[in-house]
DNA sequence: TTAAAAAAGGGGATATTTCCCCTTGTCCTA
DNA sequence: TAGGACAAGGGGAAATATCCCCTTTTTTAA
């Protein structure tokens, strides 16, 4: 049953200007309302958790926020509130992170680069049609399923060995630090060498560092 | 002379999303207008040529843009229209960067998470008292001019080096690609070990990227 | 203008990394 | 229940990386 009052929007932003900016021009949309902002994942659940019947048309939520997270609050969303429809936004396109928020129940991820039209254009269609994803999130998920199959999963004992390998330590010092023989910690990076296609201890480094693994 | 038109104020940020809200909430403060807005530095520095005599009271720039970011536009600035007034916009808090761009002449530093409210401020603060510091950019200069000896400053076949030994390559191969002998690379390489405090080749890729020297 | 750095390069030694092929248990499963 | 995968570990060799001490020429600074 569609009433003719405004669509209600909640903001989820760490960044005070462009929340309160961006709730303007919503406004200036006409056919919205902001009716809450919060500053984080954490006080945005606390929220729906006391006003669980709540109209809430749409959720925009930013992915880089301090105390709780844009994925750890879609994931919460995902098991408490499903029927909440949520559009997330970031600065970056990291093809790792629009997939998580996407398969956590995403119905749009937005770049905030994104034009005011476009930005519009993906508030109604998810409103309306239940999503929008613009080509570049589009290409990611073909690009996943396509490449589902040759997955890299580590175990702990690796991760352990990869920080380590992010140090300046040498492997004897490794092992010593790891309590296993030199041998063992020779054949880590034997099979991680192969497993990662790298070469040399240096790879390693790098692919640690692009995927998180070790924080520089 | 003071006209009694309102403060006229130019957005260079690549987020249009931001950019444009932002237009709005500094319109809702009654004493501003926006003349122009930019999505990077490149086009801004292109208007500013072209537009030398325009009336500009204040010029709010974005750190992290493509083709010319906020630093690179900054020091255009300090060289060709040191009389702009500039509050740099930014969502991180590195303190190299931050100091960058104050010692290029930015009048102010701000973060995205600040609320209206103090940006306001920042802005009456700059446009009048010509400039507007925050207790954590204060505390960095003070940080700085404390600590500002014991810099170090790489050459640029130094930069080029470090740029290769972030990759698989082994010294061998660095040398032949940088025309040099392998012992003028090993030589490279122990004056920078020496520099920078750190005894293996894994030290010296943390460095780099910690520095921002390569990305990954 | 003279002394001190710096840039390019070398000799030679030791330590570390990388590679390939091997053994011994254990656990899982077809 | 035999075969396979896997974790831990070993031998041994070649390639790289690291270190220390040296020469020559050019630049820089006092």
């Amino acid at each position: 049953m569609k009433t003719n009052s405004k669509n209600k929007i909640i903001i989820v932003d760490d960044h005070l200007l462009f929340s309160q900016s961006l709730e303007l021009l919503i406004k200036s949309f006409g056919d919205y309302e902001v009716i809450e902002r919060f500053e984080n994942g954490k006080v945005f659940i606390d929220y729906i958790e006391e006003n669980n019947d709540a109209e809430i048309n749409l959720v925009l939520l930013d992915v880089n926020m301090p105390v709780l997270d844009g994925l750890s609050t879609m994931k919460w969303l995902k098991d408490f509130r499903p029927d909440l429809k949520v559009i997330a936004l970031s600065v970056n396109d990291d093809e790792e992170i629009i997939i998580k928020m996407i398969t956590n129940g995403a119905k749009g991820y937005l770049l905030k680069d994104t034009s005011p039209e476009i930005f519009k254009e993906a508030i109604e269609c998810v409103i309306e049609k239940g999503f929008y994803f613009t080509e570049l999130v589009s290409g990611m998920l073909i690009n996943k399923v396509n490449s589902d199959n040759k997955k890299i999963n580590l175990k702990e004992k690796e991760i352990v060995f990869i920080k380590h390998a992010c140090t300046e330590m040498t492997y004897k010092e490794i092992a010593s630090e790891m309590c296993l023989s030199p041998k063992t910690i020779d054949g880590y990076r034997e099979s991680l060498f192969d497993k990662l296609e790298i070469k040399t201890r240096i790879g390693l480094v790098l692919y640690a560092i692009k995927h998180k693994i070790v924080f520089v």
